[in-house]
DNA sequence: GAGTTTGAAACT
DNA sequence: CAGTTTCAAACTC
């Protein structure tokens, strides 16, 4: 019997050689800090636009450009008009500010909420360049890179609504506000992240009626503000926070009144969370998150129907789910509501499955909360991506947890890093391991076909050069397609074209210079 | 499609 | 935390 780690030893070599560290086995002994990381996109971008000189051109039109296409499982939903880091441009309401419900005067409704802004590219950039390269990637891939494995649609439901993981979050009283009731100051939250952890902080200007209290500010994990809020409304800010619950969220009622003074482009929405449960879920729990349809479904948006999203009439579905998180669940015992049921384990309403007695709906969305909160409780790390890039300091390409196969050899779908097409690593526990990179059984596997050799793209340099070229392309189809909507001539054709290839080299060259820097 | 095998999740 | 049971997916026939 041998284990992973046994022969790890052996398999350094190799993997080091051809692989980034994030692939090598056995790279979880190499210091992991965040300026050892990966070669991210950017860096990758860099080493295929060495030498190059491009000319800064201003976008003259917001047309999407290449940092403006949404990024993350949900950011396709919305756009900011701010920067997360750069607080509403008007006023944090006062104590005793009114906000009368409808759509009037500067209230904030959610008909205004519809409207969709863009963000500027220089914005995109610096956002993309505070968040991990793993998000980044992954919000690439499955954004609008992913476009041969979108699945099939399904039915919205509340569920769906769940706001994405955002960078700021709005903390409310109690209640929503009625006509005419007195809304203490709304607070404008910051969601941080620790860079030693990659956990998910909060961090709150005090609201407006609490400038006099003791308590200076919140500073802490999300699950601290169990009280007095209890309702959080949450924006996306245009980049995703890591969502370690991809699609959990509870209850969701309509959206309700924000205050008329927050940059809000989106409808926030209001989680009702038990009383308890923001006490009792940790950090390990995002409720900022959930599959959201996107804009470019051209599905209405399921809050404001009439609401037109202002991209270019690009001709790809962004969307969350990939094709494995939609495979049907069979459960017939757990009643979706426990990790056994995939559906369930990726955040998933069951949809088209074929489970019996399932609980894991809209229809039954006090159990679900109840299940969520059992594992999370359980394991706070229950709804984390099990392979390696849910958070800083995990080695992208790398089972989380290991297997602990025994009899399978690690070669077949039992074992869940050969599934995921990963191969095992030390962090294994796996007996008679066959999944590494000079395994002769792995290779035979590999060369029948029946394994996938890695995708080029499983290498971060490979990948980056590859998503940038891809998704190049696709603003410059865009770009061409609305140029032949318009009725243009060739010439026009072409320089509308060129001056969306100008805008996407600019925004690669912005990239590399941030990263380079 | 039924039965078996497998390993993760859940439980004790 | 280790051992056992439960569970659903993967696999075989």
């Amino acid at each position: 019997m041998e284990s992973c780690k046994e022969q790890e030893q052996s398999v350094m070599h190799s993997d080091v050689a051809v692989m980034s560290p994030s692939q090598s086995h056995g790279s979880q002994a190499t210091p992991h800090t965040p300026s050892e990381r990966e070669p991210s996109c950017h860096h990758s971008m860099e080493n295929g636009g060495t030498g190059a000189r491009f000319h800064s051109v201003p976008p003259p039109n917001p047309q999407p450009t290449l940092s403006q296409f949404p990024s993350g499982p949900f950011a396709d939903f919305s756009f900011l008009q701010s920067s997360p880091f750069q607080f509403p441009l008007d006023p944090i309401p006062s104590v005793g500010t009114r906000y009368p419900v409808g759509n009037t005067g500067a209230s904030w409704t959610s008909e205004k909420a519809g409207h969709f802004s863009m963000m500027s590219a220089e914005l995109c950039g610096a956002i993309a360049s505070i968040i991990p390269d793993s998000e980044e990637e992954n919000s690439l891939e499955k954004g609008f890179l992913r476009q041969d494995h979108l699945p099939e649609q399904r039915p919205l439901s509340r569920t769906d609504l769940c706001p994405p993981a955002s960078m700021t979050v709005f903390l409310k009283p109690l209640d929503p506000p009625e006509e005419g009731m007195v809304v203490p100051g709304a607070t404008a939250c910051q969601v941080l992240r620790s860079i030693d952890s990659g956990q998910q902080m909060v961090h709150c200007e005090p609201p407006n009626y609490m400038r006099s209290s003791s308590e200076p500010q919140f500073q802490g994990n999300v699950s601290e503000f169990g009280t007095p809020f209890r309702k959080v409304n949450a924006i996306q800010m245009g980049k995703v926070v890591p969502s370690s619950v991809p699609g959990l969220c509870p209850v969701l009622p309509q959206p309700y009144l924000a205050p008329p003074s927050l940059p809000l482009i989106r409808p926030t929405t209001t989680l009702l969370v038990p009383p308890t449960s923001l006490n009792s879920l940790n950090s390990g729990y995002n409720f900022l998150s959930g599959p959201c349809f996107s804009q470019f479904h051209q599905t209405p948006c399921p809050v404001y129907p009439d609401s037109q999203p202002k991209m270019s009439p690009v001709r790809f579905s962004a969307t969350y789910w990939d094709a494995k998180s939609r495979k049907p669940c069979s459960c017939t015992k757990s009643q979706c509501l426990k990790l056994y049921c995939d559906c369930f384990a990726n955040g998933d309403i069951c949809s088209n499955c074929k489970c019996i007695n399932c609980y894991n709906n809209t229809e039954h969305e006090y159990e679900r909360y109840q299940a969520i909160k059992i594992c999370l409780d359980r394991n706070p790390e229950a709804f984390r991506p099990k392979i390696g890039n849910g958070k800083r300091g995990e080695i992208k390409g790398r089972h989380n947890k290991g297997c602990n196969c025994k009899r399978s050899g690690c070669l077949k779908n039992y074992c869940e890093c050969y599934e995921a097409k990963i191969m095992c690593s030390s962090i294994c526990k796996c007996v008679s391991c066959r999944n590494y990179d000079e395994s002769p059984e792995r290779q035979t596997v590999v060369s029948a076909g029946s394994m996938d050799l890695p995708d080029p793209g499983f290498y971060p340099i490979a990948k980056c050069q590859k998503k940038v070229v891809e998704t190049t392309c696709v603003c410059l189809l865009a770009q061409a397609e609305e140029a032949e909507k318009e009725g243009h001539t060739e010439a026009q054709a072409e320089r509308m074209i060129l001056e969306e290839f100008g805008q996407c080299l600019t925004q690669i060259v912005q990239s590399i210079f941030k990263s380079g820097s």
